[in-house]
DNA sequence: TTGCAAATGCAATAGTGTTGCATTGTTTAT
DNA sequence: ATAAACAATGCAACACTATTGCATTTGCAA
C-alpha cells in the first residue's frame, strides 16, 4: 500500500484512519479543511482522531497546514521531502474567492523582501486571493 | 477629540466605547487581538460590543484585520486612506516568534508573482515570521 | 428637546480545536 | 504465532473565538 509505506518512512504506524486520510488528501488537488475531511471520512473516525492524526502528520513532515482567510486550517500533502519539523514549502497559497478552495501553487522566483532594522526575518509566506482555474 | 473626528469622517457615531478602542489602537504600535482589547478595556464594554465595533471599523476602512499564525484576528489602524470596503494595505505583516506581536511593516518594493494559467490573482498578502526589534 | 435610528448589554449559540482517560489496535521481540 | 509494550482511538468534557436575537440605552438631527 502506498499510504502504508509513506507512514513507515516517517516512522509512523499504519492505521485505517491514517491511510484513509492520506488517500483522501492524495486524491484532492486542493488543501482540505477539517470539516471536509470529517464529512468525507463519515463515521469512520472520531473528530478528535482526525485532529490528532493531522497534527502527527504535520509534525512528521507529511502534510502542511495553511490558514485560510477565515483562520480555518486546511491541510495538504507536502510535495518536497519535508522531515520532522523541517518543512520546505516555498510555494504560494491561493484561496479562490468563489469556491473558497485553497491551492498550493509553485512560484518560479520566490520573492525576498528587505526588513526594517531590528526585525529579523526567518520565514516569508505568500497568501494570494483570486479566482481559481475551475471557477474561471 | 481626535477619535471623534475620525469617526465622523467615516460617517460613524462617536461613542465612548469606539473612542476608547481607537485610542488604545492609536497608542499601540503593533496590532492588537480581541483578547488584548478586552483586557485593556476592562469592564467598560461587553465583549460583543467590541466585536461589533471592530467589524464596523473594518467595514469603514478605519482599521484592518490580520490573522496571526494561530488564526486569531488582530487589528491595527489603517495608515493610508482606506475607504469603505476599499482597503489599500500593501504592507507586510510580521509576527514575532518570541512575543507573538504582529507588526505592520512597510515594504519598499512590493513583490509581484506570476500565476499559473487559469488562476486569476486579485490580492497578494505577505506574512512574515521572525524576531521583532524589541525581542532582539 | 424630542424622536428615531443606531449602538450596547445580555443570553444563547455555533464552530474550531484541545485534553484526560479508558479501551482498542499495531508492532516488536520472543 | 503469541504475548508484552506502547501507540492510536473513542468518548466526554472543556476552552476559546466569534456570531445572532432581542430588549434597552444612547447619539444626533430636526
Amino acid at each position: 500500500m502506498e499510504s502504508t509505506s509513506l507512514l513507515k518512512r516517517h516512522g509512523l504506524r499504519s492505521t485505517p484512519v491514517r491511510r484513509l486520510l492520506l488517500e483522501i488528501m492524495d486524491a484532492t488537488e486542493h488543501a482540505v479543511s477539517h470539516a471536509d475531511l470529517e464529512q468525507k471520512v463519515g463515521g469512520e473516525a472520531d473528530r478528535v482522531t482526525l485532529y490528532r492524526a493531522l497534527n502527527t502528520f504535520e509534525e512528521h513532515g507529511i502534510i502542511h497546514k495553511v490558514l485560510d482567510r477565515e483562520g480555518v486550517a486546511r491541510f495538504a500533502l507536502c510535495m518536497d521531502n519535508c522531515s520532522t519539523h523541517t518543512h520546505v514549502d516555498e510555494h504560494l497559497h491561493f484561496q479562490c474567492t468563489v469556491c473558497s478552495n485553497v491551492y498550493c501553487l509553485p512560484v518560479e522566483h520566490y520573492p525576498r523582501v528587505a526588513m526594517p532594522t531590528g526585525f529579523n526575518l526567518s520565514r516569508l509566506s505568500l497568501v494570494a486571493e483570486g479566482v481559481c482555474k475551475r471557477c474561471n
